[in-house]
DNA sequence: CCTATAATCAAAAACGTTTGCAAGGTTTAT
DNA sequence: ATAAACCTTGCAAACGTTTTTGATTATAGG
């Protein structure tokens, strides 16, 4: 059996309260017996309860992290930065993947809830009822979204300037001459992507000579990529350039392009977003719209944090972090 | 205030021991009572507390998985495999980066002790003092190792067949006609990493013609890669055949020898260990060693909960994956 | 020297469950 | 008909902490 507070106060000969109070360094306690109390729990390895302790203090010192697929590079840089700061912060995290299902997210909250953890970090990617997001709004645990959500509900959130990320994609595009232009993206519906693509084909909408580009939507990884590469390629064989709403995506583009036949960038440039760390070692260099994954899984479990300090009620912070473009070499101009 | 056991039995005119066999299904309740607990509690939108069941059952439902660092890919793998397995059985997995350090790894354990975890999954990659090594024998939790340990003590293992990895790579390069081979491998007593190089060093010496590959030790990722890399180039420019013990490392690897101006395969082969997703699209893609990821972290945690089922002392359990070779285009014939 | 105040600690209640035990009531078997 | 077995339920004791309240002692001020 493991040993509790009740041995070390039976065995240093003061009341459990005394030692609790000695072992969190509260106020009231005479420092001999603080000394001895210590003394005692090193000596028989006394290690504290902490379902005990959440039961009373009705916090679990738990954070969890709910993602489509941690397998997702984007999501394991976020789920890093985010582990990261509860750790220094001596929080737990606990992982769930969500596979964008909306039922299953909702049983992982269902779930958390039961557990009492103090708060929880997702890319609620999938499409709510509304009777989900009021089941959601009412946990009573903060929670901070990883994409923006419709303004009305009383989420956090925090993410990177998706829309901008598309104008600088378009600019960039339009730019080195291409006007035969592809784009694409997640499944509806998926809030971040969503605004990539607006900003996008509104920038090209915008241009001197606007451009309207040919939107495809898909699976957000690999093979989504290269299914719809595939499928562009049956449809419009003359596009020149391809921006890709994630880089997982644009990897399995170029997969699909280079089994096609074409040569990148000289036939046809890519472009992604998110540039994750591999984006450097696929060949060509891919360039691509950097976003701070790290930096937003830290800082959504700060907000977190912050959130679960203050009691009930608290109005939801919003955070958007900068993008910015990265040029390598899977893009290069065009004279038409 | 959440709603309690108790407020469903005051509104059920019950018993709370009765609500909770009723809601548990035991055995024991009239099947009268118990449509009308579960009515009430539906009614009452009834959560129960797992932190206070868990309290008196003494177990959690959490399991924990602490791995260097879940950005490495071949770690989300395992994490997914390991977290959908853990769902499946409604345990909820919390995630730990250790980043190789050793004492980190131990904090880790110990909260994760005062939490109560009911099984802990790791790559104990650190090399663990003796006192280390009992002290986490003691836990009373049962730990799976993601890597071969010393006989001796009494963690149960679950890996890939390491050794014989190596031992195909060696074959592979020796038969293409590779006899100036170099071997790039992680941090020394890096458990599976030792074992990729005893079988490929052995299987080297053991050939027809003996070759004596260099070693060289590193970070296990793609900096390290491409750091082992360069300095390979410095110190033996004449290899024609790299084995990294990564996939990671190989991807590193391939960017510094393209930097240096070698063309893959032509002028030097490489192949990896891990068969991760990416290296289909590195340019050229990756020979590599498959070993299956997803199946080790999903083994590992049923291993987990089978221990975890039984009381106290159990035998340890020892698993070893097959891996085979997947053959790309990293590698090419050697005419020498 | 006496009282008011502060410091230290013990006692006990609470947190929300599960579970062993016993008390009823109801069926079954003799 | 009665004892034995059984089913259903309530009662209360855990589980290991924190926290409130109150008592005892030491300290200080006059």
């Amino acid at each position: 059996m493991a040993i509790t507070i009740k041995d070390v106060a039976r065995e240093s000969g003061v009341n459990v309260s005394t030692v609790s109070r000695a072992l969190n360094g509260e106020y009231g306690v005479h420092s001999d017996t603080r000394e001895l109390v210590l003394a005692v729990a090193e000596r028989l390895q006394y290690r504290p309860n902490r379902v005990a302790r959440g039961l009373v203090t009705g916090r679990s010192h738990t954070l969890a992290l709910v993602v489509s697929d941690i397998r997702n590079p984007f999501f394991a840089e976020v789920a890093r930065g985010a582990e990261d700061a509860a750790y220094a912060s001596d929080y737990d995290l606990v992982l769930c993947n969500s596979d964008l299902d909306a039922e299953k997210q909702l049983r992982y909250v269902e779930s958390l809830m039961e557990k009492r953890v103090d708060g929880i970090l997702m890319n609620s990617v999938a499409e709510l009822s509304k009777k989900q997001v009021e089941q959601l709004s009412n946990v009573g645990v903060p929670i901070v979204l990883l994409n923006r959500a419709a303004p009305r509900n009383a989420f956090s959130t925090i993410c990177a300037d998706n829309d901008a990320g598309g104008v600088l994609a378009a600019e960039y595009l339009w730019k080195l001459g291409h006007r035969k232009i592809a784009h694409l993206t997640g499944p509806r519906h998926h809030g971040n992507m969503t605004e990539r693509a607006n900003g996008f084909v509104r920038a090209l909408s915008e241009a001197r000579k606007p451009v309207k580009p040919v939107v495809l939507h898909g699976k957000n990884n690999f093979q989504g990529g290269m299914e719809l590469a595939q499928k562009l390629l049956a449809q419009h064989e003359d596009v020149t350039a391809i921006f890709a709403a994630s880089d997982m995506m644009a990897f399995g583009a170029i997969r699909a392009l280079m089994e096609a036949g074409k040569r990148i960038p000289e036939d046809v440039s890519v472009i992604g977003f998110d540039n994750v760390e591999l984006s450097t070692i696929v060949n060509p260099p891919l360039t691509t719209i950097h976003q701070p994954k790290y930096e937003i899984g830290q800082a959504a479990v700060e907000i977190l944090l912050r959130l679960a300090g203050r009691g009930e009620h608290q109005a939801p912070e919003h955070r958007v972090f900068g993008v910015h473009l990265i040029e390598r070499r899977s893009c290069m101009e065009r004279k038409s």
